[in-house]
DNA sequence: AAGGCGGGGCT
DNA sequence: AGCCCAGCCTT
């Protein structure tokens, strides 16, 4: 078994590098996931699926992806949308917010770039909803652009095999640049996450699996050696009252989808078995996001899916 | 640096 | 019954 190499040699070491890469591509090539989204090189297509998969497993996406593009195919398509229906396209992914994100980012596209999704790395980041990793996905993905995707999977491929303990942002994102090839960055993005998704796993990896094998630390590290698992933010105990009130902002957001376009519903409908309190606070955070919009009712406040 | 934000799948 | 998922934004 080889000896892991630490991080800055294998920066440095440009054959190993090759090797590995001719590795993880060989290996992506025979057994890459059938996601919809990989199909298509359109820059929108593919930002509307690194949005949908955020925090959303990437086979759940993609079917409500194929669904979304249908309805909202360019830019200038969803810009011109209503909010309300937009949220309706949404049912189901959960974080709405990211809706209204995608959709503000859209008319920024519309407004700021000619309609075109930017190349840029720091014009993808301003976006609404896209964030350090969803900007290099793009710019990966759509461009071609030379920059290391760090999600929650290469975070942990990465980790794992070149790294003896969590090592910080920079230092990663400094060797998952330095990882991506001349050639395909777009292969690469996708097979290095597929690697986390059905070979490096959090729990039981697929060791002998690996394209990585042979490089890799946590696969070599003898038992009761310390290994790492998760490598994203350490995970703290969630009150119940958390999901709680993510759960009543979901219902208050499937009753509103049901209602017609326009339509106003009252707070004093909405209640029924839940808390009077914990349905304001929710519906006041709904609007704060521009989820919703309120208004006062005759009986109650009222509140609809924004109409612009 | 920490907390909020969904819904569904997997063990 | 937990834990996790192609994260991002706000405080």
């Amino acid at each position: 078994m080889a000896v892991a190499p630490v991080p800055e040699a294998l920066v440095r070491d440009a054959r190993a590098r090759t090797r590995i890469r001719r590795r993880v591509l060989d290996w992506y090539a025979r057994t890459a996931r059938p996601l919809a989204f990989r199909e298509t090189s359109d820059p929108w297509a593919i930002l509307v699926s690194e949005v949908m998969a955020q925090q959303t497993q990437a086979a759940r996406a993609a079917e409500a992806w194929t669904r979304f593009m249908a309805a909202y195919p360019t830019p200038a398509s969803l810009a011109a949308a209503s909010s309300a229906d937009v949220l309706r396209a949404w049912r189901g992914l959960g974080y709405n917010r990211r809706a209204i994100a995608l959709q503000r980012a859209a008319r920024v596209i519309v407004d700021e770039h000619g309609g075109r999704v930017p190349s840029d790395l720091e014009a993808l980041q301003r976006l609404p909803g896209i964030g350090p990793y969803s900007a290099r996905a793009v710019a990966a993905l759509a461009f071609g652009r030379h920059v290391g995707a760090v999600d929650t999977n290469v975070r942990r491929v990465l980790g794992r095999a070149f790294f003896d303990e969590p090592p910080d942002a920079g230092t990663l994102q400094a060797l998952a640049d330095a990882l991506v090839p001349r050639r395909q960055p777009g292969l690469w993005t996708h097979a290095v996450m597929d690697i986390g998704a059905t070979v490096c796993r959090i729990r039981a990896p697929h060791c002998d699996a690996c394209p990585l094998r042979s490089w890799c630390a946590y696969a070599a590290a003898p038992a009761g050696s310390v290994r790492v698992g998760r490598l994203g933010r350490a995970t703290g105990n969630v009150p119940a009252f958390a999901a709680l009130s993510r759960w009543l902002r979901g219902r208050i957001l499937d009753r509103l989808r049901d209602l017609g376009d326009g339509a106003w519903l009252a707070f004093d409908d909405v209640i029924g078995l839940h808390d009077t309190t914990a349905v304001a606070v929710a519906l006041r955070g709904l609007a704060g996001e521009g989820l919703v919009e309120l208004r006062e009712g005759n009986r109650s406040p009222e509140a609809r899916l924004p109409t612009g």
